[in-house]
Formats: structure tokens, C-alpha cells, sequence
RNA sequence: GGGCCGUUAACUCAGUCGGUAGAGUAUCUGCCUUUUAAGCAGAGAGUCGCUGGUUCGAGCCCAGCACGGCCCGCCA
């Protein structure tokens, strides 16, 4: 009874489920709706999302990309009230094929082996491919995203592939045909879609297969091939290829997984275009089943337009954003038009935290909030998330202007020249903005502060013009007794608000004198030069 | 040889169901009696690569072409 019901609701809820998001026309609804139909909008299927990581170097921002973008359409169907489910997969019995920029030379004598296989450089993880996994992990975790962690040396150990290894050994003639246009006449001659692991040297990369026992799964093979400067060590012995004792290829290994792990969806990069065209034959002619749901999307570049690698750890990674700019203004470097190639660069970072604070603008004044690229970028948690209309570049130029990245100088001044409520001014957001932008200003934009030195003809313009402030001035004032005081000493009204600068500021230049004392306070003001002055005369004297 | 992406103002890029083309920078004008990657107010600036198609209506959808860039054609 109670379960006729609860089905009758279901497929109620089924159809409004549908033709709601089906409407919805942003990238990740469109990628949504693919996956979907597969399942003919099945409320109860866990919909599954692979995304691939490759631990034999740092995670770079590319790598971060692929997992945000997933998570952009998983959080679309989660949003609708579908069951999602998010794999990291890091293919961790991948064989290093040479040392990466950066790293120690004694791992030279590890080449060849899985990246599990071998100590981590920096002694901190279990192995090499552990310490690359925890970095990303780490990062995974401090956002907040939630995903299942799956590696390729615990996968096969643990017999998941096994049966999927049965399947394409059983047609590996099948899979030869499928594979082979890709290969050269050499490497196709000794080719076989399994790599066993050397039981003697522990190499994955110069193993050959000369016989296959089908009855069991063994395979006998010779340790003799040259991989780049790695080189086999000679041992001939048979080995199962079941279990974790060796690694399907690569372009074979990819569709054994998804088969394996019930993939419904996919992204990769453009590199991978060739290979998953493979993957999807393998599927659909030796798994008999569908390929999954896919996209590709385009390699960031950096500066000079040339493709950000592992190997070389060029580019700029996603600590250094966060470093400048904020987790939304990542989010939107992601969400943007994951086809499109992207150059980075530092200095693009401003206005991508400038085009959330519009996006937040436009989203809580918008007729349609339902759709907007707005819930992506903030996880669908838009609704919470008003951003105050204050501009990143502003804080940065005010920053240069006033020489100082002074919190609550630069809140001061904003609140002069915007109208923000109290709450925005103490909002998370703007103090995280601000240290963002000062980290900012100081790396790319100030120069080091220049020493300087006081005659005492500059104290004593100083204490003149101090003596004013105890009298209550307007800004206009106070910006023309600078004029008054250099005059009637004869001195060029210039100089003289360098001096002052220099006191307040510690540079050379600042913003209108006026307005900045107002700003701070006259009381204020006072201290500050008096105790500049006491601690200069006293620097002196020793 | 195969495939993909891009082409919107001088530059860098947005463009949310197909409905009068947007921002920042740069330029020009005015204002603030030093200066700054200043600030404020305003202005000029685009046949949305080209050609055709669908539509009442196209930057957006479809086809073809041109130019630019990238990936694959080693290995994984």
C-alpha cells in the first residue's frame, strides 16, 4: 500500500523533475540532461561522474578545472533532487617515464615503476603517488566538494577489474583491431593490451607478453623493452593478470573503467579526443554497452599562449589565484565557456572577482534567478550570497593612490565614496576581498618604500602644521593651510606635501591631503605625526 | 592527413529561453588650485570574420567559406 503510494509520488515527482530541467539551456544543464536521458530520468539511479588524475605530478589548475566543471553538473542535478555520486580516479600504477623538473635525481633509479611503487621525493607520504593525491585531496576537502576516492593500484588489487580484464582478454583480437591504426608497425608487433608488472625490477613500462594462458588469465612474459631511458631488466616468468600484477594499457584502461565503475559521464581534455574515440569503440563493440556521457574542454595556456604541462609545472596554479582572488572568481574561471582556451595570467584575476560581484548583482535583480550562472559559481547557494557592489580594481587603486593596503583606512574610504551599510563594511566577503586585493597590490603593483630623512625645517613645518588640526577644519582647510604654511616659509608647496607623505604614509605620494585627514580624524592625525616625529628625532640622536 | 576551438569597440573580454550591442582599459572633454595605474562627471568608438539559410525578428540556431590557434597522427 504504502509503496504503490510512494511510487505514484515518485513518478509525479519524475515528470515535473523533467520538464523542469529540460527547459534549462546553460552549459551544465545541457551536459545534465545527457546524462539523464541515458537513465530516462531515472530519480533512483545514481548518477555517476568519473573524473581522471594523473599523480606522477602536481595536481595543476587544469586538473582542478576538470573536477569543478563536473561539479557544476552534478550540483545541477543534485539542485533538481537527482542522486549524484563523484569519482576522483587517479591512475597511480602508471609507470614514471622520467624525472619531473624539480625533483630529486636518485628517483632516476626508480623510473619504470608505478608512481605507487616509488618513495615520495619529499617524505611526507607513503609514496610518490600518495603526495600527489593528498595535494589534491586537500583541496577537494577544503572546498567542501564531495567526491569518492578511487585509485588504480587499489582497484586492481582488490579485484574490481578483474572481470572486465577476463572480458578484453577473451576478445583480444577484437581489441587489436580496434587499436591498432593507432599504433606504429614496431610498437605493434610485440603489442598486447596488458603490462605485467616485473616481478624482479618492478617496471611496468618494459614488460612484453609472449604467451597467454586464457584458462586462467596468466600471461608469460620478458622484461626487455626499452621505454625512453628506462630499460628492462631481462627476467622472463609468467604472472596473473588479475589482481593488481600488472596494468591494461592505457587507451584500453580508460573504457575498462568506466565498464567496471558504472561511469555515466566524463570530462577531458582536448588531448583526449583521440583516445576516448577508442574507449567508446572498446565499449560499444567488446562491453557491448554505451559509452559514457561526455564533453571535452580546452587546455588553459599560459601567458605565451603555450599549453600548461605537469612536467614543466608551468602556469599558474590554483593556490596562486586563491592567493589574489576569490573562490568565486575561480569558480567563474571555470564555469566560463569550458570550450574556449584561456590564457593566464595574474592580472586577469581582477576582473574576474569584479564580474562576480556584477553576477551577484544582476542574479538578486534578475526575473528568472532559477537559471543563472550565478548558482553555479556559488555552488547553488546564491540566494544567501549578496555580494556588496564594491570593485576589486577600487580597492587596488586606492591601494596605489593612499601607498597603504590599511584595512580599516581603505574601509574607511570606501564608505566615504559608496554607500555601504555597516554590514558590508564588516562582511567576510569585503575583509576577504581586501587582503586579497593588498596581497595583490604589494606583489604587482608597489615598489619598496623608500627611505627618507627630515631636516629640521621639515619637523618644524610639521609642528605647524599640526598645530592647526586641534582646531576642528574642513577638508578644504586643511588642504590649504598646506599651501599657507610652505609659503610663508618660503618653501615650494610641493615639497612640503612630500614631507607630509612621507610621515603619513611612508612614501612619497598619497591622496588629497584634505580629505585624507578627515578621513582618519584630526585627533588621529595628530598622533600619527607626533609620534613619526618622536621616533625619527630619537632615531636620530643615537 | 584527422579533429576541435576561436573570430564582438583601439586592447582584453562579457553577452543569462532568439527580442534595440555591454564592461574594464585606452582615447577625448570638463571638474578637483602638487603627485599617482589617481578620483568624479560626460563623450566618441562595433556592417558582432565572410556568404547564404531558418525566423515576424539572429551576436546567439543551421550550412558553407576565410583567417587565427590548438590537439591527435610517439607513449601513457
Amino acid at each position: 500500500m504504502s509503496k504503490e503510494k510512494k511510487l505514484a509520488e515518485s513518478t509525479t515527482f519524475t515528470d515535473e523533475m523533467k520538464t523542469d530541467i529540460r527547459k534549462k539551456k546553460l552549459w551544465p544543464y545541457g551536459e545534465a540532461n545527457k546524462v539523464l536521458k541515458r537513465h530516462d530520468y531515472n530519480t533512483d539511479h545514481i548518477y555517476t561522474f568519473e573524473t581522471g588524475f594523473g599523480p606522477s605530478g602536481f595536481p595543476h589548475i587544469g586538473t582542478f578545472g576538470e573536477i569543478v566543471r563536473t561539479e557544476f553538473i552534478i550540483n545541477g542535478l543534485k539542485d533538481a533532487g537527482f542522486k549524484t555520486k563523484l569519482i576522483a580516479f587517479s591512475d597511480d600504477l602508471d609507470g614514471l617515464r622520467k624525472v619531473p623538473e624539480g625533483m630529486p635525481e636518485w628517483l632516476k633509479e626508480h623510473l619504470g615503476k608505478p608512481v605507487s611503487a616509488i618513495p615520495d621525493p619529499y617524505g611526507e607520504c607513503s609514496s610518490f603517488s600518495e603526495h600527489m593525491n593528498s595535494k589534491l585531496r586537500k583541496l577537494l576537502e577544503w572546498m567542501g566538494i564531495e567526491y569518492q576516492f578511487k585509485t588504480s593500484k587499489e582497484c586492481y588489487e582488490n579485484g574490481d577489474f578483474d572481470e572486465a580484464i577476463k572480458i578484453l582478454l577473451s576478445n583480444y583480437k577484437m581489441l587489436e583491431k580496434i587499436i591498432a591504426p593507432t599504433l606504429s608497425k614496431e610498437t605493434l608487433e610485440n603489442w598486447y593490451p596488458f603490462f605485467p608488472l616485473c616481478e624482479k625490477c618492478g617496471s611496468v613500462l618494459t614488460t612484453v607478453v609472449k604467451e597467454v594462458n586464457l584458462e586462467d588469465y596468466t600471461v608469460r612474459y620478458a622484461c626487455t623493452k626499452t621505454h625512453g631511458e628506462v630499460q628492462g631488466c631481462g627476467y622472463e616468468g609468467w604472472q596473473t593478470a588479475l589482481g593488481g600484477h600488472g596494468k591494461m594499457t592505457w587507451r584500453v584502461d580508460w573504457p575498462m573503467r568506466w565498464y567496471a565503475l558504472g561511469v555515466d559521464y566524463e570530462l577531458y581534455g582536448k588531448d583526449l579526443i583521440e583516445s576516448f574515440k577508442i574507449g567508446k569503440r572498446i565499449m560499444n563493440q567488446i562491453f557491448r554497452t554505451k559509452e559514457p556521457e561526455n564533453m571535452f574542454y580546452e587546455m588553459f595556456l599560459d601567458e605565451n599562449g603555450a599549453k600548461i604541462s605537469k612536467s614543466k609545472g608551468k602556469g599558474l596554479t590554483v593556490e596562486e589565484w586563491l592567493k589574489y582572488g576569490t573562490i568565486e572568481s575561480l569558480y567563474l574561471l571555470m564555469y566560463r565557456r569550458p570550450r574556449k582556451a584561456k590564457e593566464l595570467s595574474f592580472n586577469i584575476i581582477p576582473s574576474y572577482v569584479d564580474d562576480v560581484t556584477s553576477l551577484s548583482a544582476n542574479y538578486h535583480s534578475n526575473s528568472h534567478p532559477e537559471e543563472h550562472d550565478f548558482n553555479f559559481i556559488t555552488r547553488f547557494q546564491g540566494k544567501e550570497k549578496t555580494f556588496p557592489g564594491i570593485s576589486y580594481m577600487l580597492i587596488c587603486n586606492l591601494m596605489t593612490a593612499l601607498k597603504s593596503d590599511d584595512k580599516k583606512l581603505i574601509k574607511n574610504y570606501l564608505s566615504k565614496q559608496k554607500e555601504l551599510t555597516e554590514e558590508d563594511i564588516e562582511s567576510d566577503f569585503l575583509n576577504d576581498m581586501i587582503e586579497k586585493a593588498s596581497r595583490y597590490y604589494h606583489d604587482f603593483v608597489t615598489a619598496k618604500k623608500p627611505e627618507f630623512e627630515l631636516s629640521n625645517e621639515d619637523i618644524f613645518l610639521m609642528g605647524q602644521f599640526v598645530g592647526l588640526l586641534y582646531t576642528e577644519l574642513t577638508s578644504e582647510e586643511i588642504h590649504n593651510a598646506v599651501y599657507t604654511i610652505a609659503r610663508d616659509n618660503g618653501r615650494n608647496p610641493r615639497d612640503f606635501f612630500k614631507i607630509i607623505y612621507l610621515v603619513f604614509i611612508g612614501q612619497d605620494r598619497g591622496p588629497r591631503v584634505g580629505t585624507f585627514v578627515k578621513m582618519i580624524g584630526q585627533e588621529k592625525t595628530i598622533e600619527i605625526v607626533s609620534n613619526a616625529i618622536k621616533s625619527f628625532l630619537s632615531a636620530e640622536s643615537v
